[in-house]
DNA sequence: CTATTCGATAAGATTGTCTGATGGTTTTTT
DNA sequence: AAAAAACCATCAGACAATCTTATCGAATAG
């Protein structure tokens, strides 16, 4: 069976022409050298080497074989290399799911603070709903996920990073009291996403609503379309506070109200229970949870 | 240290995603493997794979460093067949694919000029589309690959062998006129092959429909079913000379025209640049030109 | 709950590899 | 021409790597 250590002894064999200072390169004897190169030999079944007095010379095939196992070799030490090379905490790559109601929000701002303190990751984004990312985190596209916990069942993990709360987004001519209470709002004038996201069953939660899914009026593919509709008299909707500074900025006919009692999304990070090294997670999310600080700093964690 | 039996057991296991049926591939026991893999991870430093209940799943940079291994297993495996192919011109062994509008029409010719001329050599058939072949070419299960060129990546090299023209095939019973002008030819009366097939692909690009794959009306598993299909007037066909003395014989009902350009696809000979003795390759190739020339003697090469 | 599957671990046997000693052949030195 | 040196092959025993069989514990299925 050919091994690398018979390439390798081969190799300083051809470099040296000559086997005692070839054993002295690989730190062994002469007699361990000569044996790999005729265990080579036999195995090849061919003469890679005239053994002359005066120095060595490879045969022909044995400098096609040199070339060869120069390349294997080679391409054997750019693995180690690979492994060995900056194994930041991070990990070398990793692979982030985040839902579509977190993305737009969070990653413009945590993105650019992972690069700064970690610039060897190599970071692969994938945008999609819950059920989604959680089939691709059980095999394996994913390692992690950014998403509204809880979610997922027994074989994951999960860190809570913030709260995120919920506003009442209504056109801006509609009747405005400071505050409205969460039990009032009439599901059948709200504006929610389509079926799957998680942000719609969380609202429909919000007004008690779990049992009608199908009363919702619309179902809309974006928060910036829910928004659209709001401001042109449609309905209402809830918003999530981390959407605010995006979708209702101070040009869009909106009005955002309070909710009493305060209803909120629990936003964390969740990875195969089986994951290696899941300290790396938590890094990840001390990232998040510092750049949502930084932006909402009246709110506690 | 880094050993090819390391990377050997651990290719096998990320193949078979399972340590025991690993261990039986490799004809050694399970404790065996896991020791194996336990070590190249401590000699790597990192995680190669979860161990998980039901099945195991590649880290990341298990990922990567399969990717490496693979690649340095291929070289050790050149490495050997170059050294056991230093019998005759053609090697000792040589495992052939063809795609499937190929063989028919070329096998029976070639193979017995190929064991006359060299009696030695043991040669395996492969039939297989295009895209498989190149799979089973990179990582060493063929040696070279018969099939129409373009084909295949920058780690291969090609021979172009000869030029094979399509021909209109039609019911006997259709409208005739000596020669049909290309650009004239309706998509959607043509009958083709099943999806996957070069030739199918081909023939949609001579009639320019190369955007409008969902049109060809019926996905034939063979070029003698599409040409039944033509005989019983479903509609008309491209076919490649090379198929007229086997699918076009004078009982069957069909009708042949040139078509005005001349269409054609490019036979040759495709295999791995890093290959051992590609002389052999161009060898194998001029038989096979030989003998499409001898039984098409009114074409240039 | 029991039976089964799967991977890890342990102990002992086997095989592979290394070292140090030695021998034969060729080249260099005297 | 003889002696010395250099070089590589071979051998025996020591040591290390690897394998096998047996077993364990956890998880799963019936």
């Amino acid at each position: 069976m050919l091994t690398l250590r018979q390439l390798r002894y081969f190799k300083a064999l051809a470099e040296t022409g000559h086997f005692g200072r070839a054993a002295d390169a690989c730190h062994v004897t002469q007699p361990a050298l000569s044996m790999q190169i005729k265990e080579l030999e036999a195995e090849l079944g061919l003469t890679l080497i005239e053994r002359r007095k005066s120095g060595i010379q490879l045969t022909g095939e044995g400098n096609e074989v040199l070339q060869r196992a120069a390349q294997i070799l080679r391409n054997a030490q750019d693995l180690q290399d690979f492994a060995a090379s900056g194994d930041g905490p991070l990990g070398r790559s990793l692979s982030l799911g985040v839902i579509p109601t977190i993305a737009p929000y969070i990653l413009p701002l945590a993105l650019p603070e992972l690069q700064r303190r970690y610039p060897e990751v190599n970071l692969t984004l994938h945008e999609a709903q819950t059920d989604h990312l959680l089939d691709d985190l059980a095999d394996g596209k994913l390692d992690v996920a950014l998403l509204a916990l809880p979610a997922g069942s027994g074989d994951f993990a999960s860190e809570p990073l913030f709260e995120d709360r919920f506003l009442l987004a209504m056109p801006c001519n509609a009747p405005a009291p400071e505050s409205v209470n969460a039990a009032d709002l009439q599901v059948d004038r709200l504006i929610l996403l389509e079926e799957g996201h998680c942000l719609r069953d969380q609202a429909l939660a919000v007004c008690g609503a779990v049992g009608e899914q199908a009363m919702a009026r619309f179902g809309a593919t974006s928060l910036s379309t829910v928004l659209q509709m709001v401001a042109n008299g449609y309905g209402s909707t809830l918003l999530p506070e981390m959407a605010v500074p995006v979708e209702a900025r101070a040009d869009t006919p909106i009005t955002l109200r309070h909710l009493e009692p305060e209803p909120s999304r629990t936003i964390g990070l969740l990875w195969r229970a089986s994951a290696p090294r899941p300290e790396r997670f938590s890094l990840l999310g001390d990232v998040i949870r510092e750049v949502w600080k930084k932006n909402n700093p009246s709110r506690r964690g």
